[in-house]
Formats: C-alpha cells, structure tokens, sequence
DNA sequence: ATTAAGTTTAACCATTTGGTTGAAATTATG
DNA sequence: CATAATTTCAACCAAATGGTTAAACTTAAT
C-alpha cells in the first residue's frame, strides 16, 4: 500500500465519520447526540473518533463547518452562473431549497443552530454564513443599481427566504399526515407541490419595483 | 391555613417549577436540559417535581402545552379587537413579535421544535398550533373576501411571518456584535430598529391587492 | 525480516443523570 | 390534641455516557 491509499483510507474513516456524525447530530441534536452511537453508525470504534477528530464538541464543530461550507460553495457556483439579477435571485431560493432536499439532515441542524444563537460557533463557520449573506447582498444591490430592484432589507430577504423553506421542509410531512388522518380538506391547508415555487414568487414580488 | 390558601401554595409551586423548566429547556433544549438544573432553579426538591408534575417528558409536554396556549390565546384576543383584515393582519404579526420579545425563553423552544419536526407532540399541542393558523387563514380569507387581498398561500404567509421574526430574535445579537467588533458599517447589514416593521411591510406587500 | 510509525480495538473508568424511596415536615380534620 | 393526608426532602441507585488506555494490528521503510 503506497502513501496514496493510506492517505485515502484515512480520508475514508474521517468520511463514514462524519457522515455518521452528521445524522446523529441532525435527528437528535448536540445534547441528544450519542457519540456511541456515532461510532456504530460509522462502522468504527469509539476511540477512533477521538484519535482522528477529537472529542465531541470537536466532532459537532467539524460537521456544522462542512455543511456550511458545502452550502455556501454551491450557492456561490449557482449564482455566478446567473447573469440577470432576478434570476440570481430565483435561483438562490430554488439552491438554497434543493439543497435542503438533497440534504435531509441539514435543515434540522440549521434551526437547532438558530435556536442556540450561534453561541459557540467558531470563526470558520461564521465565516461561511458571511459567505451566503454577502452572495445574496451582492444580488440585490446589483439588481437596485440595475433599476429593477426595490430598496429592501437584506436581512429581512435572507430570513424571509430561509425561515419558510426550513420550516416547510421540517412540518410539511407532519402536516401531510394530519391533513390525511382527519381528512381535511386539501384545498384549506392549501399545500403546494412545490413550496419554493410560492416563496420565488412572495420574494421576487418584494424585491422587485413596481411600475 | 384554609382550602384556598393550600391551592394557592399548591400552584404557586407548580408554577415555579414551570417557570424554570421553561428557561432552563430554552436554553439548552430537551436533551440538555437537567432535572437537577430545573429543581435547584425553582428552588424545590428534584423529587417534589416528579410528586407534582412527573418525569422529565411530562415536565417538557407540560411546558410546551402552556407556551403554545397563552401564545394563541394573547394572538387571538389581539386579532379579535381589530375589525379591518388588513389591521387583522398586522397585528398578527406585531403580536407574534411582541410576544418573542416579551417571552425570551419562547424563540428557543419553537425553533427546536420545529426542528424536531413535532416528533412528539401529543394532540393538545397540535390543536394551539391549529387554532393559531386557524386565525390566521380566516383573516385572509377575510380579506379576499373584502376584495383587498390577492389569493395567497396561507402557509406561506404563516412561515413568512414566524420564520424570520425567529430568526431575527434569536441572531440580532450576535450580528449587533459581530457588527461592531468588526466595525463593519452598519449600513452594510442594514440592521433596523423595528424588525418587525420591516417584515409588517413586507407581509402586507405580498397579500395585498395592487390596484 | 525487523523495526518504527500509524491506526484500530476491547475493556475500563469516573461522572453525570433520571428517577426512587422512606422518613420528616406540614397541613387538614375530628 | 391526635390522627390522617398531603407535600417536601436528603440520600440513594442503576443506567448511561464521554472519554482514556494499553495492547494488538497494519503498513512503510531499512
């Protein structure tokens, strides 16, 4: 075995590690989190966590930095393929929950995330949420000098996009479910086939200018 | 000591020993919250909570139950003083704002919930859920019906409101720090007073007919 | 083949935690 | 005042949990 397929071994435990990490930490939260769990899920022993990561603050910390990181890669490759503002626009919606659906345990861990208020994140993982915030500064300022866009609220826009598409995606089975055991009416609980596509349209209906 | 008296002590200890485990499941949520913890708060012995209420389950089922009720009571009182849909709607809003400021503890626990997706709601929390999307989809409907407001999604308006109202009262702090040890300009995240006023526009922007 | 370095593992430990118990204290009743 | 019922408490316990360790195993270099 040469150097290249040690170093891919290790890569490859850190992975099972993560992933199994990322599951955990998403259905049950920090506190609920069992790291024994984690390991067995993996595949790995307990202590081979700890030898290739560390202990579990560390291990939450490596996972929420990946996440981010991903998010924000991926938003940033989107939008630059967009050329029109309004587009940039929609499309950061429609990544932001796409995303969401390929990653089903990351909305879980983003409101958990919220909910505690950033209060140990570190630096790299603010860093990031910079990243996703400036992308979508840079749009609607683009959009306002190009005419097209209203003077809005950044933060109102991010929160106004992200809040829905999370909370959808987490209630929208639970409310599936109800809506079929006590047979409601579909039509009062009006769900969409796709959520995004409403938000698009309530965001884009903000931002854009009237005339 | 007579009857009254006895029942008075009686809640005033039950209410004690909610008023902690409120603040100590926001703060740490569920799993990381601590029996111990929540006696030593209210001041009372960990087993005079087991004699009172029950296990730790019961206590958070408990917590939630009364959260959630005095939410859509004050939400539905609120709204029920007002006659125009549109002030209906508004107050919606504000009241759900006022109350997140007015409740510290309230943010955590909905965000947490809504991250765990209602795994383990029993039926009289759904039902406060219920009665407030309820009021809400009849003041749309309210509104349509008048003439003045668009065909909107009412889950969308609901999430649209309650997400970023969240998500602002949980992170404006840590933006407001961050901002300022930073010293970015504070025009650049554009931080409002009133974020609600923001959201109080942008809401009634989406719902209301254009003309 | 031998050695040294890197990696994984089973067993173990100290502490924390939810929950219990029986006695003591407090209060209502006769 | 005496007795019964309710409420609070200190002490305790079993289970769970995060973390450690020393030994075993694997691989790379000499």
């Amino acid at each position: 075995m040469n150097h290249k397929k040690i170093e891919q071994k290790k890569v490859f435990t850190r992975e099972k590690i993560f992933e199994a990490a990322t599951v955990e930490f998403s259905e049950k939260g920090f506190s609920g989190a069992r790291v024994d769990e984690i390991a067995g899920r993996a595949g790995v022993n307990k202590a081979t966590i700890y030898y290739h990561i560390g202990d579990k603050k560390a291990l939450y910390g490596a996972v929420l930095q990946r996440i981010f990181r991903s998010v924000a890669d991926r938003m940033s490759s989107r939008i630059d393929a967009e050329s029109d503002p309004l587009e940039k626009l929609e499309q950061f919606i429609r990544t932001m929950a796409e995303t969401m659906r390929n990653n089903p345990y990351l909305p879980s861990i983003m409101l958990r995330e919220v909910a505690s208020a950033g209060k140990n994140w570190p630096d790299d993982i603010l860093m990031e949420f910079i990243r996703i915030f400036t992308l979508l500064s840079g749009v609607l300022a683009e959009g306002k000098d190009a005419g097209i866009f209203r003077d809005t609220n950044i933060l109102a826009i991010h929160f106004s996009t992200l809040g829905p598409l999370l909370f959808f995606n987490r209630i929208e089975n639970k409310i599936r479910r109800f809506v079929e055991e006590n047979e409601i009416s579909p039509s009062v609980v009006q769900l969409p086939d796709r959520f995004e596509d409403v938000i698009v349209e309530n965001v884009i209906n903000t931002v854009l200018k009237k005339g």
